[in-house]
DNA sequence: ACATTTTATTTCACTGATGAAATATGACTT
DNA sequence: AAGTCATATTTCATCAGTGAAATAAAATGT
């Protein structure tokens, strides 16, 4: 596996000649846009590989964790769906995984009897609980040489992107 | 499809609520780790939906600009599959495609005979030519409100997070 | 000359995700 | 009460990516 800083670097050699052929390339933001999707890649390895001794995917994770995160630890699959960025299909599946592990149960909402109600059981917070700080010092790690400013900064700028990136994908895949 | 900035209110709220529950969760870090990740599973996004008209993917589209962005416009399996991230399996794969379509020749090297030469041909380069430009604003776009220092701060503190994470998968998954 | 190593391709099999359309059920409207 | 809308599940098909192992061909070392 090539190492990230390798990658990287040839990365600003190319765009850098790439822009000698064609001037009008806006270099910075491009090599930002490189750097976002390669730093992205490589963090989403990571924490595939943190949650694979768990036999977790990524959005069943996150489906767990965002019923952990609720005060009630409930939610409905079309709320699920939206903030874990999967399909109707795609969410039935996971709520199958989860409550065949005993980490979540599926019953019918009293007010509306169309919607299902997921809720974290015991088991399910117990297990949160038990694999969340073995990742602590890795993400520690991350950003360790960051300092609170830095901090600060990279998360505003990436909301400041990540707001662009709404308008963008408003305007074209509405 | 849920607006990233729902997403991230979203966030913003468990993990305020996760860490009063357990309070040596690295709350700062754990948000700029979802943000990274939000950020750019959206921003491979975009560019997968730039790329679909031409019938490319992001692998294929990669190899290709790492190929024009050679002084020489050529290279072979093995560095590219370390540049691109694949592995050689798949590689053999991306090549077939772009030779099929005419974007690249491959030819085995004069000195070294085992070795594949991969070589980028005129109607790669005109392909390249044509494709790049119509992404300029729309790259330019998601960096609009971001001053030059903004845009420095972001491509050093990615920078750095990106050496990190190389120390990371060195030392676990090495 | 023979064994080992390097490089690339092929074969095969599998995983994983994905999603459209059909179905079922219940709520809302008029 | 009939029609329409909302919610979730099931079915089905498919695509995309992946990767290990076998194969082939050429260089290198001894």
């Amino acid at each position: 596996m090539a190492r990230l800083t390798n990658c990287i670097a040839m990365m600003d050699e190319g765009i850098g000649r790439v822009s000698q052929i064609i001037p009008q390339l806006p270099a910075p933001e491009a090599r930002l846009c490189r750097l976002m999707l390669m730093v992205g890649a490589s963090l989403e390895e990571e924490l595939e590989f943190k949650l694979k001794p768990h036999k977790l995917n990524h959005s069943e994770f996150l489906t767990l964790m965002i019923l952990y995160s609720r005060p009630d630890g409930s939610s409905t699959p079309g709320e699920l769906c939206e903030f874990a960025s999967q399909g109707a299909t795609n969410m039935t599946r996971i709520a199958n995984a989860l409550v065949k592990r005993g980490l979540i149960t599926r019953g019918a909402s009293e007010e509306d009897r169309r919607r299902v109600l997921i809720r974290i059981t015991p088991a399910g917070r117990r297990f949160v609980q038990k694999m969340l700080p073995p990742m602590f010092p890795r993400v520690a790690t991350m950003f360790a040489d960051f300092s609170d400013n830095d901090k600060r900064n990279l998360s505003r700028l990436l909301r400041m992107l990540a707001h662009n990136l709404d308008q963008l994908s408003e305007t074209s895949h509405p």
